[in-house]
RNA sequence: GGCCCCAUCGUCUAGUGGUUAGGACACUGGAUUCUCAUUCCAGUAACCGGGAUUCGACUUCCCGUGGGGUCACCA
């Protein structure tokens, strides 16, 4: 949309996340970021950093962070900078650089353009409550920047505040969103943010504008949700005398009844589909076609590939549903594709903590390459292969399976020839395929059957009818 | 509610003034077939409404309507 505005920029390209450890593991939405803020990285030759803003103390998880820089890397999108790597802009965790975002604050206050608040919540919630009730958008009212003059004073003898944003009156903010185009704001629509809280750390709205600037962040491509607080954003760079980056607001996925997604209603964490057996490659591909089309209109395409064709501009505004069917068969057309020693790589990786028969596994993986959507399928398909299945018979199903043993155990042991007993056994009762399945592997369907009788030794079969008929 | 963003099949989308409005998922039917799948073929299905501009609007503009986001010492 604003291509011209976009080449403008002549900076190295640097984008980063900046994710929260308040969570169990990174949120698939925020993967959604990640993806394009990575893939535009490597588009424009341009660094992908991680930063985690870890500011709030109350809803900290132990142990997220963690988590989340595993998960990035388990869907491949490497990143250059980061806490756990560090790099030229150290250190990539806000709680580790407390002093640089009080230096700032203290210059904002020097300049006016920001102001000490010892304002209780008391008087906060009442303020809030009475402008509610006047129905009026609750906002600050610049009690402590009319009232107080001996702020310095208050605070050498140790009394609690905050710092907070000084929005001017009666001015339009305007800045351009490379997805969105021109968008402003009315300062009078805009709250005096609180920057620094009382416990000395501060706010998101502080701490992502004094670190994108220090870390020299070019592109700042974070959610949709972040388009009202941009312009306090654009306000800080304007006060400190800063060169703005080029936002990006990207679309909001959704839960199918278009509210944002939430665990509620959708799987979120990055892990959870990993857990169930979706390849991450595949879970990339899916995401990427949120908002975005390839030119050619395909629907299946590399890592490398989506690098190499993506235009930021070419995003859309409107907030996706995510279609759990869709990645479903994306992850079965990615199971499909791969190589049979792949795919024997990717069961026993995620099967490592079972043993299974290897050789009987890779027998057995022609069968199971078109019949999976994601690595869980295998545990129903071929249970029966590697362990006898309960089944339990009635007088008829006894008897075929007498005869079934007896037809086999006469036979050479190929495929062909275990089909054609299969066949005369179909015949003689005058049964269809899915009783017979039934009654070799517990269910009416899987894998096919001549193929995966073949696959295990004679007597083993032999052995497993003779079982089910006590 | 104020402010901001958005609007093509159920879903993801192509489309940039003139198209039989295309593709993918899902769904339905058929072919192949030793169950189930895979594969192949076919089908159902959409431009939110109203004005304006224009010879002509899915496409441009305005107003509605609808959806979403945001209004914290959370990010």
């Amino acid at each position: 949309m604003q291509e011209s505005y976009e080449n403008m920029n002549t900076k190295k390209v640097r984008t980063r996340i900046a994710p929260s450890p308040t969570g169990e593991d990174i949120h698939i939405g925020n993967l959604y970021t990640a993806l394009i803020n990575y893939v535009f990285a490597k588009k424009n030759n341009g660094e992908f950093i991680i930063r985690i803003e870890d500011t709030d103390r109350g809803r900290f998880q132990e142990g997220a962070e963690k988590r989340i820089l595993s998960s990035v890397k388990s869907f491949g999108l490497t990143y250059s900078e980061g806490p756990d790597i560090g790099g030229p802009f150290k250190p990539y965790r806000q709680s580790e650089r407390l002093e640089i975002y009080q230096t700032f604050a203290k210059k904002l206050i020097e300049k006016k353009n920001a102001y000490y608040c010892f304002c209780t919540k008391e008087r906060l919630d009442e303020l809030r409550a009475k402008q509610s009730e006047m129905k009026q958008t609750p906002r600050y009212d610049k009690h402590c920047l009319e009232n107080v003059q001996n702020s310095e004073e208050r605070i050498s003898h140790g009394e609690k505040y905050v710092v907070r944003l000084n929005v001017p009156r009666d001015q339009v903010v305007t800045f351009t969103d490379v997805i969105r185009g021109g968008i402003s704001f009315n300062t009078n629509e805009m709250d005096d943010q609180v920057l620094l809280k009382s416990d000395g750390f501060p706010t998101y709205h502080l701490g992502v504008v004094i670190d994108d600037h220090l870390m020299e962040v070019s592109h700042v491509i974070r959610a949709e949700e972040w388009i009202s607080s941009t312009p306090k954003h654009v306000l800080l760079y304007q006060f400190f005398d800063w060169e703005l980056p080029i936002f990006a607001h990207l679309p909001i996925l959704r839960n199918p009844d278009k509210s944002k997604l939430s665990k509620r209603k959708n799987p979120v964490w990055a892990s959870w589909y990993i857990e169930e057996g979706y390849l991450p490659e595949a879970v990339l591909n899916y995401l990427a076609l949120m908002g975005w089309s390839h030119p050619e209109q395909k629907e299946i395409f590399s890592l490398d590939e989506f690098v190499s064709v993506f235009e930021l501009k070419d995003i859309h505004p409107v907030g996706p549903a995510f279609d759990s069917n869709k990645l479903r068969w994306m992850n079965q057309q990615y199971i499909q594709n791969l190589s049979d020693g792949a795919l024997f790589e990717k069961i026993v990786t995620f099967y490592s903590d079972k043993k299974l028969d290897s050789d009987l596994l890779k027998k057995i993986i022609p069968l199971l390459k078109t019949r999976m959507e994601t690595l869980k399928d295998f545990e129903d398909l071929a249970a029966f292969i590697f362990e006898a299945p309960k089944v339990s018979l009635n007088q008829k199903e006894k008897e075929i399976a007498s005869k079934l043993g007896e037809l086999l155990a006469s036979v050479d042991w190929d495929e062909e020839k275990i089909l054609l007993q299969l066949k005369n056994i179909l015949q003689e009762y005058d049964i269809r395929m899915p009783t017979l399945y039934k009654i070799v592997t517990g269910k009416e369907k899987g894998l096919p059957l001549p193929q995966s009788l073949a696959s295990l030794p004679k007597d083993e079969v032999i052995n497993r009818l003779r079982d089910a008929l006590s």
